[in-house]
RNA sequence: GCGCCCUUAGCUCAGUUGGAUAGAGCAACAGCCUUCUAAGCUGUGGGUCGGUGGUUCGAGUCCACCAGGGCGCGCCA
């Protein structure tokens, strides 16, 4: 990774917002002498909103006016003295309650086109997260089928998440949970070898088969098909009995059930790997069981003296039929903030799911992660507070858990909802939705909206090639400017464009006020990339690089009318090398985020 | 009944963690193609930030209550 190596001297010069914060607390410094740490902490330089107010503003001498006991504006005069003489500053004053606008110099932006194009996609890492090592677990779907659209959002939200959360510098390992324990995987099993008795000419009916089996035939999807092809291929018929009808479970049971998962994970790796979703750690909750970690966690638990037996209130508001008291294991998990205890073992004595997945948490722990992040849909929204307990008991409070809930995504064609029975067969696989529409379109759409509110996702208007297709709009703002520098590779030399000797050009005629503002868009992106990372909000960089394809295409568009602005000028090479300089700036800031959202940035789009 | 999330322009959504006159796209209206991609750009109109109180220099943002929508609530995973 070599974003570890830029070290934090480096990337304060990159963020210009940072550096001027440094400069605003030096002089704050200078002017309120024992200014206490938590004030200075509180001490913001942001972008304006409107331009009219300066490049960006400090709320320094309001947030320093009580423990300074001066007046804001008194505070303010004396930072615009002292910043006013700061290098890179034009003009500073004091607004309002109490502001201080900066309007930098235009030479300052200037400056930061070389280093976005000698730093190429790196432009916007930062060292925030450095030393701190984060598990970022998402997917993590049951291995009972092929991935469907349900999966998808957490997916694409996880991978960019934990791009994102890199690109701030943490040390980012990105995981997945495979569920293959519990009753699902061995209803799974009695599936799949209905289809391997289907394969070997059994007599059963499906409903005689069903009929027959604890629990009832439950998934029937033809995707097993294969599997009981593959089981009938390589075991004959030795898993039946002499009348092709059900054996004993225990003679076939658990070669079926792992033959059964190994094939539907290979499937779920091959819809991963086209969706550009690599994990690095597949951890399976059958070896987490079959290793007696949970009996161990508990025991550490009850060390602490947070186990005990008893029973649980009956929940309120449902009408419990067949609710009667039994005593259970249970976490004390309502001193970490929980609403009630939790069971760790069933009435009979075994093991909750919950109690497996503290152990997996617990295993998480011991391989030292400060942070564990679990990426869930919204329906698991009542889990996290549990499992926020669980991890502060375990760690003693030093290490975090932290949730990202995904709201459902509503698939429309056309506008109109398309109907998804997964009984019926009809429901959407990811493979299909990617065959249709392909991995960026997919990436990218869905980003455009916060994780935890719901999303509609138009596989008509994915496609579309209009501004109100944010991937297309995106995309389209690249592929203009690689194909302005293809065009000037024919004027100039192929040489003389490369992002290196661009980092060389006299930026000096780059000083119209669209221009300006490109550029002020560009110096943006490492705030931006750091505090979506904070708030672990991706979706942030979607709207970034909106914005930023619409200030390019604006500046783009100027040549419409006037030629003398076009980016190629034939008879004045200085000031095309500038212009081309910033537009290559700005090609490689839109690599950086799309690479954060794992989207291929396209260099035409004929 | 309790807990969590959501409510911003006619529609779909942002809103830089409490900052100044709340912003985009779509839809409506008026303009811009002999051109480095018009698949684009410019302009106009459009708001009680669900409601009522509170916290403070300052609230769409934080707190309380209320209304509406979604999700969840022992021995499923």
């Amino acid at each position: 990774m070599t974003h570890a190596l830029i070290s934090k001297r480096d990337t304060m010069t990159h963020d210009l917002f940072a550096r001027m914060r440094e400069q605003v607390l030096i002089a704050l410094r200078a002017i309120v002498p024992d200014l206490p740490d938590d004030i200075a902490a509180r001490v913001e330089v942001t972008p304006n909103r409107d331009p009219a107010h300066g490049d960006m503003a400090t709320n320094a001498a309001m947030v320093s006016a009580k423990a300074a006991r001066q007046a804001p504006a008194k505070i303010a005069a004396g930072l615009v003295t002292y910043l006013g003489e700061a290098p890179d500053v034009a003009e500073a004053s004091a607004a309002g309650p109490g502001f201080v606008n900066i309007t930098l110099d235009p030479s300052a932006y200037r400056a930061l086109i070389p280093v976005i194009l000698r730093t190429g996609e790196h432009y916007g890492n930062s060292t925030t997260g450095a030393g701190i090592k984060v598990n970022v677990e998402y997917v993590s779907a049951n291995p009972t089928g092929p991935m469907h659209i349900g999966h998808c959002r957490g997916a694409v939200v996880g991978d960019a998440l934990a791009n994102l959360l890199a690109k701030a510098g943490f040390e980012v390992t990105k995981e997945y949970y495979i569920n293959d324990a519990g009753n699902q995987v061995t209803a799974l099993a009695w599936a799949a070898y209905w289809r391997y008795l289907q394969a070997i000419g059994t007599p059963l009916s499906e409903e005689e088969f069903s009929d027959e089996i604890p629990g009832g035939l439950q998934y029937r999807g033809e995707y097993l098909i294969p599997v009981g092809n593959a089981l009938a291929a390589n075991h004959g018929t030795s898993l039946a009995t002499n009348e092709l009808g059900v054996a004993a479970p225990d003679i076939w049971i658990e070669l079926v059930r792992s033959t059964t998962i190994d094939m539907m994970m290979t499937e779920i790796h091959t819809d991963l790997a086209q969706l550009g979703v690599q994990q690095q750690i597949f951890s399976s909750e059958r070896a987490l069981v079959a290793s007696g970690a949970a009996d161990t966690t508990i025991d550490r638990l009850a060390a602490d003296g947070l186990i005990y037996e008893g029973v649980l209130e009956p929940p309120k508001g449902k009408t419990p039929d067949d609710w009667e008291p039994r005593p259970q294991t249970l976490f004390r998990s309502t001193q970490f903030g929980d609403d009630v205890d939790r069971p760790l073992r069933k009435s009979d004595g075994s093991n909750t799911y919950f109690a497996n997945d503290i152990a997996y948490h617990a295993d998480k722990l011991d391989r030292g992660y400060d942070i564990l992040i679990d990426v869930l849909g919204a329906d698991h929204g009542g889990y996290v507070p549990r499992m926020r307990a669980a991890v502060k008991a375990l760690s003693g409070g030093t290490k975090k858990f932290e949730a990202v809930l995904c709201q459902i995504v509503h698939i429309l064609r056309g506008g109109v909802p398309v109907r998804m029975s997964k009984r019926a067969g009809t429901y959407v696989t990811l493979s299909d939705l990617l065959d249709e529409v392909g991995k960026d379109a997919v990436r990218f759409t869905m980003l455009t909206r916060n994780a935890d509110a719901q999303m509609e996702f138009d596989l008509d208007k994915v496609l579309a090639t209009t501004r109100e297709n944010p991937v297309f709009y995106v995309q389209y703002a690249h592929a203009r400017i690689r194909s302005v520098l293809r065009a000037a590779a024919e004027i100039l030399t192929p040489e003389s464009i490369t992002e290196t000797a661009l980092a060389d050009a006299d930026l000096e005629s780059l000083q119209a006020e669209p221009e300006l503002a490109l550029m002020r868009r560009l110096s943006a992106w490492p705030r931006t990339a750091e505090g979506a990372a904070l708030a672990r909000e991706p979706h942030r960089i979607a709207f970034f690089l909106y914005d930023l394809a619409s200030d390019f295409h604006m500046l783009w568009n100027r040549g419409k009318d006037d030629a003398t602005l076009r980016f190629l000028q034939k008879d004045r090479p200085a000031e095309t090398l500038a212009r081309l300089a910033l537009i290559a700036a700005t090609a490689v800031t839109i690599r950086s985020g799309l690479a954060v959202m794992g989207v291929t940035p396209v260099e035409e789009m004929r």
